[in-house]
DNA sequence: AGCACGCCGACT
DNA sequence: GTCGGCGTGCTC
């Protein structure tokens, strides 16, 4: 028997199949780890086993050599896994050992991370007539004497502390005897009761919508804020449990705290795992071994557990579909999406995506049929969205208040403490001001290493650059002309906090940002502290526009609701709408109505008026006309290369010669009869020209969606193949930013 | 990624 | 005549 291996080196020379023997009587199937000979020295180098074949397949004086072992008794690799892995070096000309290093934990790899055992005691016949000047000793074979069972090692240090070597003292004397089994190391969460509510009218037909889907199909649950979009998650989970099926649920990372496992794993108890990046390497590696082993069916995961080793996997769920971090960074750069909807593809299971702002690629895809579109457009208990009022901040300074809060958002504010209610107060800005000035030359002061204005952070009395972490001390002369007329201008969170002690004299706050979360358990820490009631106002960034439910926020201030308008960036409306939809809806979501003060300097901005009227649809018909008349996506493809370079005028050079050859390469890709198929090719500096020192060059790219688009794709892709050893070049389909 | 093979400059 | 520089090419 031969086996077909790829070996465990990320380089494009050796990424391919190589057939090695199976020695007789060696248990080797398609996805086994195993050591093999490889090289010229023979090296002992970990692989994995692609597929079985009775004949080698390899030239007649074609030396082959012997599998060596297996590092698991079983396979690691889900033959679906390895067919999605081979899809994924297709789709995104990745390393196929790349893709594969995604299925399992990185502790698997080098074998540096073990089961964990726990040691076990009992007592022996020797121990009736065992006596002994030892206090300890003593004390330990009274304690298994009262137990009358095997006791954990662990336990008995926890009561008789020091116990450890009386133990071991008790064992050599054989009055003790040991065994040891093996232990899960499991991540923590909260623990809590299984409310189970009844469903509503709406949310019995969102389930039996999606238990109607036929295999493979994707569905779309738009679901306002509070419409209960989780419980229905909950029900389908069960559904699909009570078919004998696996399920994966994927949540944005930073939503993924205790409290959200809490919850599922009151309805499903240790048949969950967890997968996110602050596991322990131990926890990690037993999650992923309860998962491959089939004792826990339901995963519940970041990005990257949509390739968890689910057997059977009868659902995926993406919740907050439209969240960023879907996308990968690095290679191989997948969105989970795609990944997902292949996986469903491949085991016949469903793939549903919820959301209260969908992407406005989903909801077309909703509307044009290739998803089953199921809506929620009540929230439970029939409490009703907030009321949601626009505060114009360009007539409140014409009539002298010059301040940060409207007299709307301070008077409601007012009320709300009153009432021994809780706010929230979001602004998209950390520090205190977000640019330093110079009021007599208009000097702004700015990174060194990069082109961009720092940010003045009061408490540190210093000023700091938000993209490299450059951090100097305020002046108090003008770098450029000398004089003390230094000024900051712009509004941060820390200067909300302080505006607000102003005004409201003792209000204790809470404010959450990335200079508050710094630290791994910070984030979580702060919402819990605000849940508990610890502070009447939380001022944030994004980081509190969702979440937790707060049943006592009756208030959500957004200080300055078109500061994302503004970016440069064909996503930037949609951002905008689904930050101000998501935030307002943290008001109200208990029995006391919710109120939501935007203030703004541009009240009669589309974008913000659907928000206020917390109109999606709306919103969806303005911003997919916009998208269909300037050929964005969904209705073309935008592919952004991002070269950066210390020398910036060798970066241009090569830039402008890159963009040349790409043109002719995808020209050449679509042929003639794709002539109209390239809509635009812009190769300029980025707009944040340079970072951390590196100069930044983007060429921009724009397909229309025709058959002929994978074939552009690829010369994309081929180009980036050919150009990786000349520098740093990154290449991003639909980017998330553009700077 | 490693490692060997291979063909040109300064050493015993 | 030999040691060693790292360019090129191969790994079942």
């Amino acid at each position: 028997m031969f086996a077909k291996v790829i070996v465990d080196i990320a380089h494009a020379a050796v990424d391919r199949a190589f057939t090695y023997r199976v020695p007789e009587g060696l248990d080797v199937r398609p996805g086994h780890h195993v050591l093999l000979p490889f090289g010229q020295g023979d090296h002992v180098k970990e692989g994995f086993v692609l597929s079985l074949s009775e004949e080698s397949g390899l030239g007649e004086g074609m030396a082959v050599k012997d599998v060596l072992s297996c590092l698991e008794p079983y396979p690691v690799l889900l033959p679906e896994q390895i067919r999605l892995a081979e899809w994924m070096q297709e789709a995104y000309h990745c390393l196929l050992v790349d893709a594969l290093r995604l299925m399992i934990p990185a502790q698997l790899r080098g074998g540096r991370i073990h089961e964990k055992r726990e040691r076990i005691v009992y007592l022996t016949d020797r121990s009736a007539e065992f006596q002994s000047r030892s206090r300890i000793q003593t004390d330990v074979v009274d304690l298994l004497k009262k137990a009358n069972q095997p006791m954990a090692v662990k336990d008995i240090q926890a009561f008789l502390p020091g116990a450890g070597p009386a133990i071991g003292a008790l064992l050599k004397k054989r009055v003790l005897s040991e065994s040891s089994f093996s232990v899960f190391r499991r991540p923590e969460y909260s623990q809590r009761a299984d409310e189970r509510p009844a469903l509503t009218e709406e949310q019995k037909k969102a389930l039996e919508a999606i238990e109607a889907l036929s295999p493979a199909q994707t569905a779309l649950l738009y679901g306002v804020t509070g419409s209960g979009k989780t419980e229905v998650y909950l029900r389908c989970i069960e559904a699909c449990l009570a078919r004998g099926q696996g399920a994966i649920m994927l949540v944005p990372e930073i939503a993924l705290t205790p409290q959200t496992v809490g919850r599922f794993a009151a309805r499903f108890g240790d048949r969950i795992a967890v997968l996110h990046s602050r596991l322990s390497a131990g926890e990690r590696f037993d999650e992923w071994r309860r998962i491959r082993l089939g004792k826990a069916p339901i995963v519940i995961g970041a990005r990257s557990a949509v390739f968890a080793p689910v057997e059977n996997l009868g659902l995926i769920i993406i919740d907050e579909e439209h969240e960023g971090s879907y996308q990968s960074e690095i290679t191989p750069r997948y969105q989970a999406l795609d990944i997902a909807r292949r996986r469903v593809k491949m085991s016949g299971g469903k793939l549903l995506l919820g959301s209260a702002t969908p992407s406005l690629l989903s909801y077309y895809r909703g509307l044009n049929g290739s998803y089953q579109l199921i809506e929620l457009k009540h929230r439970v208990g029939g409490r009703p969205l907030p009321q949601v009022s626009i505060a114009d901040m360009r007539s409140e300074f014409l009539n002298g208040n010059n301040g940060i809060f409207s007299s709307q958002l301070l008077s409601k504010l007012d009320r709300c403490l009153k009432d021994g209610h809780q706010a929230m107060l979001f602004l998209n800005r950390r520090g205190y001001s977000t640019f330093v000035s110079c009021r007599a030359c208009g000097y702004v002061l700015s990174c060194d290493n990069c082109d961009i204005a720092m940010t003045y952070h009061k408490a540190q009395n210093a000023v700091r650059c938000h993209y490299c972490g450059a951090k100097k001390p305020l002046p108090s002369l003008c770098p450029n002309c000398g004089k003390p007329f230094i000024k900051y201008f712009g509004v941060g969170t820390e200067q909300v906090e302080e505006q607000i002690q102003k005004f409201f004299p003792g209000t204790s706050t809470l404010r959450m940002d990335a200079d508050t979360v710094a630290h791994r358990d910070a984030y979580e820490q702060i919402l819990s502290a605000f849940g508990r009631g610890e502070a009447q106002i939380l001022i944030g960034t994004q980081m509190i526009a969702k979440g937790h439910d707060f049943p006592n926020v009756t208030l959500v201030g957004v200080v300055a609701a078109d500061t994302t308008l503004n970016f440069p960036d064909y996503r930037s409306a949609e951002r905008t709408f689904q930050l101000l939809t998501q935030v307002s809806g943290r008001a109200g979501r208990d029995k006391d109505p919710g109120e939501v003060v935007m203030q703004t300097y541009a009240p009669d901005h589309p974008v913000l008026r659907f928000a206020q009227s917390q109109d999606y649809a709306g919103f969806y018909q303005y911003e997919i006309a916009q998208r269909k008349k300037c050929l964005y996506p969904p209705f073309s493809l935008f592919i952004r290369l991002l070269l950066s370079d210390t020398k910036e005028e060798q970066l241009i050079e090569r830039g402008k010669a890159y963009a040349k050859e790409l043109e002719a390469d995808l020209k050449a890709a679509l042929g003639d009869d794709g002539q109209g198929d390239l809509l635009l090719l812009l190769a300029a500096p980025a707009p944040i020209a340079r970072i951390a020192g590196q100069s930044r060059y983007q060429i921009l790219v724009k397909l229309l969606r025709t058959k002929r688009l994978s074939k552009a794709l690829h010369a994309v892709y081929d180009f980036e193949t050919n150009h990786r050893e000349d520098g740093f070049l990154k290449i991003e389909i639909n980017p998330q930013d553009m700077f």
